[in-house]
DNA sequence: TTAGTCAACGGGAAAAACCCCGTATTATTT
DNA sequence: AAATAATACGGGGTTTTTCCCGTTGACTAA
């Protein structure tokens, strides 16, 4: 607000889809009072020009998913040695999960590609002034969602997750167990302690919760 | 080529991404020869929005996924009813399976969202004037994707899709048996087709092929 | 030091999944 | 009229999954 009539906020963008980033870019543009100042295409590429810039971005617009560097890393790399600029996540994903991951990773909001661009405004002016911005109209309670991920969600181990990428194949557990020199009564408990953690009552089941969850990818 | 100096270039957009699509819109208008003619949300939304028009677009950027009408949907009704119309898919999803759909469908061309705006436009000209627009700088070779769809892509019955779908839940074949009201042995027979078709040998990668094949969706 | 958690392991048994043998009906196509 | 395809079904048998009962050793924290 202080600074409204000054200068331009200025903007910086990071999403690997270069069409829709340039795209973004003009559209920010011809916003009043913003400015793009920095496009990059993952976490990496930013770091780069992020070094070479005499001022920094107020807001930063980061995507979430992107080779590389991702959204989540590219938010904690940020806040850590950036921590007064705001960051702003901006995704089509609508998993909860990913939600909740980016905001613990320090975003001050979380944006889905299909909003109005009259709402991005309304949203870059409001991280801007007031440090936040709830796009809460699509019945998503930000605060209840961030506490409900910190009892519900478990840890999963190195060797969870191997186990889980091997369950995606055609193997059975007595071959998952030789691949990973264990016995096959190990990977029962495996198996076991999977179930629980996802809530699953069949190794189906538990690879889809694996893969909704981002524990894995399918590919 | 025969109107390029005479008028603009007529461009319509099919996308459910308000963002990106409005974006795009500001970036192509901004082409020398380009105009947007009509920007709609999925494929119901075009059917309405196209009707009204007096003049029809030369070339329909189409997304893939949207809501309600989806991009294979859409290219197909587009084909039928405006079969001068050049199309063009839209799509950040590289999944062979997901392109040959669209190809078959009546499209142009396939474009990735992270190419280059240069490279959009480039596009837009040569499908106008040329009928086609081969990006195959990331070695697609599309002409041989098709062909070998033809032979590998099997069809799927609204029942077989319907036990896919039933079989990514925690239900036993038995269970799924009495929710469709049929034999378990009749389960057993869909089974064996799927894993064939699927090319699957477990009940858990026949649903991650049919999710990879798009059959089913996560959620 | 003692309690707690974690990764790894054994054996047994019921349930489910997997994989064969086959038939019958209906509709479409040729 | 015969061939083809799609759908639905029966029985039986093997393999795998699921789910119990347990133990040991190592590391961690109170």
């Amino acid at each position: 607000m202080q600074h409204s009539k000054e200068r331009k906020i200025r903007i910086g963008l990071v999403d690997d889809h270069q069409l829709f980033s340039k795209s973004l870019s003009l559209l920010i543009s011809g916003f009043t009072n913003f400015e793009i100042l920095v496009e990059a295409s993952n976490g990496i590429d930013l770091q780069e020009k992020i070094s070479r810039l005499a001022t920094l971005p107020d807001i930063m617009l980061v995507d979430v998913s992107m080779p590389r560097m991702d959204g989540p890393q590219t938010a904690v790399w940020l806040k850590k040695n950036y921590p007064d600029m705001r960051l702003i996540a901006l995704s089509m994903n609508d998993r909860e999960q990913t939600i909740i991951t980016m905001l613990k990773s320090g975003c001050s909001a979380y944006l889905f590609k299909d909003i109005h661009p009259a709402e991005l405004e309304r949203a870059l002016n409001e991280v801007y002034n007031k440090g936040f911005y709830n796009a809460d109209l699509h019945n998503r309670n930000i605060a209840a969602l961030i506490k409900s991920s910190q009892d519900d969600t478990p840890d999963f181990s190195d060797r969870e997750i191997e186990f889980l990428r091997l369950s995606c194949l055609d193997l059975t557990y007595q071959e998952i167990a030789n691949q990973m020199r264990l016995s096959l009564r190990t990977i029962d408990g495996y198996r076991e302690v999977l179930f629980k953690k996802l809530g699953a009552q069949s190794r189906t089941s538990m690879v889809l919760e694996g893969l909704r969850k981002g524990l894995i990818s399918l590919d």
